[in-house]
DNA sequence: GCTTGACCCTGTAGTGACTACAGGGTTCAG
DNA sequence: CTGAACCCTGTAGTCACTACAGGGTCAAGC
């Protein structure tokens, strides 16, 4: 094989992205197809290891595919304004900040209703918090149910 | 129709829960499947509005579906004790924790990169943060592949 | 030259918890 | 009797991978 191009295998390694997500990066338009040997092996030019390190870095930081997309269309194009990036971070980091608050509400209720240590199940808070005690409704209509 | 049994309809507004949903339910075996009318219509007997009010608290919680029917299980013996209710809560809330705390590093990450308010994308934060800085891969190689 | 094991290929199906149709049938009020 | 609102089944789509099955290729050692 020629010295200055990486199969697969060595790519991934280089970028510590999986050999199979190295090719589902390629299905969904992320990186280029490389050229291929005679017997179909792919040779990746070894800027691709700068490329696939990008897109591992967005995607640790939770950005979608697509944005990712985005990103990397901006970053071919170094002399216009980034404020489309600045949108796409501001946007991400109000998302995140949503899921943190949700589950932060989760956590919260689920440490006022952890733990009963072993009482039996009629007493216990965690399944008492998940069945309703509306009138229409009573713990009988749950238990009935056949297992 | 009868007074006493609610359509699928009926029961998905009375627990807020979609009506698909509750036929996923139905299918991975959440809950019985109700008898039917002549005509294939589902009639779901008045507690099942119960039972289907806990899994969507659960799932609230974020309960997996697997966790759920593992609850409903032990809410069906109620004599018996409820280590096992309190050792998936347990878990729940250690998992729970975990994504909170990984998305807080993507939160403070983000936060710190954000914003740079209309440079040209080679200055841009965000872009330079994703980007990789070591001797083997230069940003050329990333603005280098054809768009 | 042959074997062995590590690597590579394609294509498909699975994950979780739904959601969204397509293409029909039923019910009921006006 | 018509039309809207509801119900049915079954399949495919979502997201970002991951896990095969069932092959082919390559390089090193004997």
């Amino acid at each position: 094989m020629s010295a200055s191009t990486l199969t697969i295998g060595q790519l991934g390694n280089a970028a510590g992205v999986n050999v199979e997500t190295v090719r589902y990066y390629e299905k969904v338009g992320l990186i280029q197809p490389p050229p291929r040997s005679a017997s179909g092996y792919r040779h990746y030019p070894a800027g691709v290891v700068h490329r696939l390190h990008f897109i591992r870095r967005g995607r640790e930081l939770g950005f979608t595919i697509e944005e990712i997309r985005a990103l990397l269309t901006l970053a071919h194009h170094p002399d216009e304004p980034c404020a489309q990036a600045d949108l796409l971070a501001r946007q991400h980091l109000a998302e995140v900040e949503a899921k943190i608050a949700d589950l932060t509400r989760m956590r919260d209720e689920l440490s006022k209703l952890a733990f009963c240590d072993g009482h039996a199940v009629h007493d216990c808070r965690l399944l008492d918090a998940l069945s309703c005690h509306d009138d229409h409704c009573s713990v009988e209509a749950v238990s009935a149910s056949p297992t």
